[in-house]
DNA sequence: AGACTTATAGAACAGGTGTTCGCCTTGGTC
DNA sequence: GACCAAGGCGAACACCTGTTCTATAAGTCT
C-alpha cells in the first residue's frame, strides 16, 4: 500500500463518516459535494486508485457500491448478544429458551467483538444484580456473559444455582471424588463444598464487562 | 413492536445478510428477488410497514437508503484501542504519548464497540498485571479501559499512583477537605487516605473487560 | 351482503447514478 | 520545445431505482 495523497484520504475518511451517519455507502456525487471535487469523473479516477490501491471495493454498475475495507472488513461481523435477564443471589438464573435467542425481538442487546465470543454458539448475557458476588470479582450492574451449557471443565468459571439454599452464583467449579469444590474468583478467599446433587450448572461465564462513568 | 409476519421476518434478515455480503444496503429490486416476491410495490408495502414498527429506517428519495435499526444503528463504526502496556502494583503506569496513540503501530490493540467508549477520545487499554487490584474487583489478566485525563470527578475510578509508596492501584478517588480518600469498588473494604502530594492521577477507568476460559 | 383491512400484482414515471469521452492544466524529464 | 504522467473538468448516455397508481383476491367485522 502507497501512502494515500490528501484527497484520497478525504475520500476515505468521507465514505467512513457518511457510512456512520447514514447507514449506506455514498455515490460518486455524494462525495463529489461532500470532498469539494467538481467533477464526477474526478472521483471516478481516485476511487478506481483507492481500489487499486485496497483501500475499497467496487461493485460495477451498482449505486453506492462502495465496499470500505480498511476499517471493516469484519466490521459487519460483531454479534449481538441478547440480554436474556439479570442474576442476582436469591434469583433462580434465567436460562435462554428458543423465544429469546431471536436477537431482533429481544429487549435489549449487547453488541460485542467476535474476538469476545469466539465464534461460539448459544451465548447470552445477564445483569449482576447486587454486589452478592464480589468473591467472583464481579459487581454491581456487571455484564456476564455466557454460554449456554449444562457441564464444564474444571476450574472453569460458571453460574451456579444451589437448590438447597436457593441461590444463584458465580464460581470456578472442580469436580472432585466427594462433592464439588466452588471456588471464588478472589483466591483469598475460602472454597465451598456442595454435594453433586445440590449444584445445578446453567451455564458457563465466558466474560465480564464493567462499565463505569 | 408488535410481532413481524413471516414475510417480514425474511426481509429483515434478507437486508442484514445482504450487508455482510455486499457492505451495502439492498435496492427495492434485490429484496424481491432474495425474498421472492413478485412486485417492487409489495417490497414496498412491507418496508413501510417495518419502518413504522422501528425496524428500519428509510432515506426517501435515496437509493439503497435502508437502515438496518435493530442490529446496530451504529453499526459500522468500531473502535480500535492501543494497549499501551501494563499496569501492575509496583510498576510506574504507562502514559499515553503521541506514538503510542498511532493505532496501526500500536503493537497490540483490542476492538470494542463504540457504547463502551461512548465516543469519548484518549482512550487506551492496560492489560493488568498480578492480583494487587481484586480489591478493585480487577483481576490478573483483565483488560482496563482508561481515559486520559489528570483530574477526575468524585467517586470516579482513576489509576492513582502514589508517589511515596511507588505504587500503582485503581480506586474511588473522593477529594476531601484534609486529604484524598481513595476508595475500594469492593464497598466491604476500608478506604485509604492520601496527602494530595502524593497522589497522581494517571487516567480514568471507563470500563473493564475480563476474558475467562 | 356490504364495507373494510391486509396482502399481492403489474406497469410506468421521474429522477438518481455509474460510467465514459474528449479536452484542459500542471509539473517534471529528455 | 517536445513529451509524458498525474490530476482535473464538464457533459452526455443508459441503466438503476424509489415511488406511485390501478386492479385483484382473501379474510374479518357489522
Amino acid at each position: 500500500m502507497r501512502v494515500l495523497s490528501a484527497k484520497q484520504q478525504g475520500i476515505i475518511d468521507f465514505i467512513h463518516r457518511f457510512l456512520v451517519d447514514n447507514g449506506y455507502p455514498p455515490t460518486v456525487r455524494d462525495i463529489q459535494s461532500g470532498c469539494g471535487i467538481s467533477s464526477t469523473s474526478v472521483v471516478d479516477y481516485h476511487l478506481r486508485i483507492l481500489e487499486k490501491d485496497g483501500y475499497i471495493r467496487r461493485h460495477p454498475e451498482v449505486s453506492r457500491g462502495i465496499e470500505l475495507l480498511t476499517r471493516s472488513v469484519t466490521s459487519l461481523s460483531r454479534v449481538q448478544v441478547p440480554v436474556i435477564g439479570q442474576i442476582a443471589a436469591g434469583e433462580p438464573i434465567p436460562v435462554p429458551t428458543p423465544d429469546t435467542w431471536d436477537v431482533t425481538a429481544a429487549a435489549e442487546t449487547i453488541e460485542v467483538t467476535p474476538d469476545l465470543t469466539q465464534g461460539r454458539g448459544g451465548v447470552y448475557a445477564l445483569k449482576v444484580k447486587g454486589s452478592s458476588m464480589v468473591d467472583a470479582l464481579i459487581n454491581d450492574g456487571d455484564i456476564v456473559l455466557m454460554q449456554y451449557v449444562n457441564v464444564v471443565e474444571n476450574g472453569e468459571m460458571a453460574a451456579v444455582w444451589l437448590r438447597a439454599e436457593k441461590e444463584a452464583t458465580l464460581k470456578k467449579v472442580y469436580v472432585e471424588p466427594e462433592s464439588i469444590r466452588l471456588q471464588p474468583a478472589n483466591s483469598q478467599m475460602s472454597p465451598v463444598y456442595a454435594e453433586p446433587g445440590n449444584v445445578e450448572i446453567q451455564g458457563r461465564v465466558i466474560a465480564v464487562i464493567r462499565q463505569l462513568v
